[in-house]
DNA sequence: TCTGAAAATGGACCTTT
DNA sequence: AAAGGTCCATTTTCAGA
């Protein structure tokens, strides 16, 4: 189970995951070699996804951020793994969500223009016989963008 | 301006952030003071925004994402800028997006339950004069979750 | 590109609860 | 046992020649 000594490890990491293990350590009040274990276990245990580096698409020629919502004709499950599979692999997709609700699918895409994206919604869309509708909002603003889970210690 | 190895060692360090400089430089054929002295500058210019963990939210007690698209009333800069900044503050918002289309907003939450949630739209939209109408998707499935820029080698 | 100093990581080992 | 601390070897980073 997570303490808060990893509560406040996963917080600093998600803000900065380059923050050297003996500054988190004064931060946490640990020493250094018990913050290497615990980030370490956490590693394993999957509690920590993983350490990437977050790019600026529009600093990258990938202005665009595009959303859209996708209703399907049939929730047959194989059917959908196809779609699901279809979703992950394509690379612009930066993320895919299942729901519930009113549509069943919510993509995020970023593209490097228009153009792309209407490429893309033949190829992903209009050529599957399973994508009933969808619709497309625009991005004109990312105001906040992050996966960051807001964990925070339980007292302190 | 950006060339191929600065792409490639993006395509690397937004998959694994921790690939030592030296297997980058392995990686993209180039020494590793190359390496770093690329690393170094793109994050100085904001092409690499920040480095983060990624937490996986259902392992810390937040296994609930919700998507909402809200529609405003005005759309009136001032009044505008204070709904985003409440946005920005709430920590349960991952990711804000301002867009065109037939919505105004979509956000994207992360919760440890539907109370919560209940609550934070209580907060968020129905004292809000400004939201018009919202709508819930609840994600019953994260197929693919990252802020990964597709950028790729020109050539190769 | 190479070399080397400073820093960071992560294991060994002992101590505490 | 389980977890923390100290010490130390190895690896990594990063600046200067």
């Amino acid at each position: 189970m997570l303490d808060n000594f990893d509560i406040k490890l996963l917080g600093e990491i998600q803000q900065d995951a380059q923050t050297s293990q003996s500054e988190l350590a004064t931060r946490v009040n640990l020493s250094p070699a018990a913050v290497n274990r615990r980030l370490r276990k956490m590693a394993a245990e999957g509690v920590i996804d993983r350490y990437t580096a977050i790019v600026a698409p529009e600093k990258v020629g990938y202005p665009l951020t595009v959303i859209c919502t996708i209703e399907v004709e049939s929730e047959q499950i194989d059917v959908l793994d196809v779609m699901k599979r279809s979703f992950e692999l394509c690379p612009q997709i930066q993320q895919c969500y299942y729901v519930a609700g009113e549509w069943d699918f919510v993509l995020i895409f970023s593209v490097r223009h228009m153009d792309e994206f209407n490429l893309l919604t033949r190829k992903l869309f209009f050529s599957n016989d399973n994508v009933k509708r969808f619709k497309t909002l625009v991005s004109m603003n990312r105001v906040k963008v992050g996966l960051q889970v807001p964990v925070a210690a339980s007292d302190e």
